[in-house]
DNA sequence: TATGAATGAGGGTTCATTCAT
DNA sequence: TATGAATGAACCCTCATTCAT
């Protein structure tokens, strides 16, 4: 298991494909045959790119997260003003669920519990990190008088709940485009934050 | 298994069990043989009230949906004006959610692709009486101009999302009550909806 | 387990139904549940009339060898003539085959070694008679000059092969009744035992 | 499951293994493991040459008619004379059977109705072959004057029942040999089809 | 007689994993 | 790297049987 850049491109090959079963499977709906049939490897075969199903879904789960933070976290965490910085966060939040770029995130939120240990708490500590954005977030919104004050914890959540939820009834090519559907949420939550004259 | 009142009370009881670890540990990740432990029964023994592993989710899934209508839908749906509605709506069912009443309703949300065939599309359709209940009360005030115009779908799932994620986050007996919980949701949801004067 | 005369009745009923079950399905592939369901009993109550499973099989096969001597043995062994007894014989053996008298005696021949030990001793000590009967009749014709001389237990075997094959092939309702079958057969056989002039 | 030559070695081993504990103790009657164990694998081994006990048993069935329809149908098929043709057909039928070389021809016989569906009637279709091909020899002969008018349906069966009947009883080593037994039926059949003169 | 409930043993099958080649 | 073969443990489920009521 060295990683030239050779092993390295097999290795992402097989987590995206072990992704997309995971994802519509469950982790204990999916055996390790099915992904090795996938991936196009004998079950043999695939152990010499992983080392056990539980450490592929840590792998998974911590590529996701990677793959989140590149294209949500790090895009918007400095913009100053902090609610433009939520907006653009749910905007961009929505479109990594909707437009299945990241099967892994998926996974992360639905397996929450599977893993167990060490590397649940890793996993859980990247998340909380989100959390605590959200909050701060919304609590620096609040002090700075840009929207009304709220329990920025239920604020937070809300927000997730309202984002994540996204992927157990968006259909891609539906009535509504992920542009529409991002907008039409950031209108629902802010414009009711944002205090009256 | 013809019911008695008697086996009816047993009969639920294994039912509520099951839903306990189910919950917990997801419905693969659950055998029989946890479920008859935990009923104080042998495998065997169980078998003798259930007709199989998978009749057992569908029983609990309708469980759920009953409890829910029961203490949600049936509760609201009559409410004249739609906006104390919704919001008798979201308060119930968050309350749902976070007293642990109905670890059922949970399992009803996790395990969403978990059923196949006719068993799933009936849990389906019995979930999209909500989704449609919703929607149409959301399309009814702003019909009624009591609340500024919105994709009704939209807000539907938003509302779900808020509410229902609840079960990943709530703690009961942490800093928030679930009653302020629910205040604040309401608040964020439909301040933010009142059209400005 | 008393036998009164009404026990007697109830116990014959459930040894018809439990042989047509089994003569359909095999013995391992019958199971009780179902033999009491076709019974209108339960499990529990079907265990009030027979002692095991076991036991059911061996007096299903004791009552279908009684069938078959009261019907078939016994009305022939007393015909003086060996060769006219030996037809008499093969046209009433392959009427208890073909007109469904007797699932058991069906059994019987399928479920050869099923049982084991006393049981299965006793079973085979019934049918060997039966073989003895048809071997010394074979012989005596021989003797008397009545057939041309064959070896005895080829003969004996060769009859019960032919009779009691029948029940894998003959559909009642067909296009050969069965006493078309039987004289058919008897010919087949006697015809060319009978010496050329 | 590709066949190299080795694999085919050893999944025929276990063809050959299976086959004589399901003709000692019937389909039913024979649990995986006994098979595995008599192949010296644990069940999950086993899994690893065979798909499920209903598939090894179609295989042995059709490797059972192979056996048969090379060593039996294809040696005298094309022998001109039908009289020639059936009495050399009843040689060889009876010494595969007497033989053991092939328990899967047993297992056919005596598993008849064991299978269902689609497997069960392409068996069928190849044990109707066998009849068809009797049938027509008789009455082929019937037509040329070698043999007394006779229904052909009804001598196909009688050969049959003699020939297929012999696994019941006949013992190899006792006081007959099987060429005997072989010509005991030959003469007993088809001498008295012979026209008188 | 009859029953609902229960059980230990075993059914066929799949699992993630290992290892000699 | 890759594989076929193998395994122990576990899977869901059914079996014949028993027993308090």
């Amino acid at each position: 298991m060295r990683r030239t850049d050779d092993t390295t491109a097999k290795h992402r090959a097989i987590l995206e494909t072990a992704a997309r079963l995971i994802c519509k499977q469950g982790y204990e709906g999916t055996s390790i045959q099915e992904i090795a049939d996938a991936c196009g490897l004998t079950k043999a075969g695939l152990y010499h790119h992983i080392e056990s199903k539980e450490q592929l879904l840590i792998e998974i789960m911590n590529y996701g997260m990677d793959v989140f933070e590149e294209r949500v976290l790090s895009e918007v965490e400095h913009i100053p003003d902090p609610v433009e910085r939520l907006k653009a966060c749910m905007a961009r939040n929505i479109k990594l669920v909707t437009r299945g770029w990241s099967k892994e995130v998926t996974i992360i939120l639905h397996e929450h519990d599977t893993l167990t240990g060490k590397a649940q708490a890793h996993i859980n500590a990247r998340k909380k990190r989100y959390v605590r954005f959200l909050e701060s977030s919304f609590a620096e919104a609040v002090e700075k008088g840009l929207i009304r004050p709220v329990d920025p914890t239920v604020a937070a959540f809300s927000f997730l709940g309202m984002v994540l939820w996204i992927y157990k009834w968006f259909k891609p090519g539906g009535k509504r485009t992920d542009d529409e559907v991002a907008a039409g949420m950031v209108d629902l939550l802010f414009t009711g934050l944002v205090p009256r004259s």
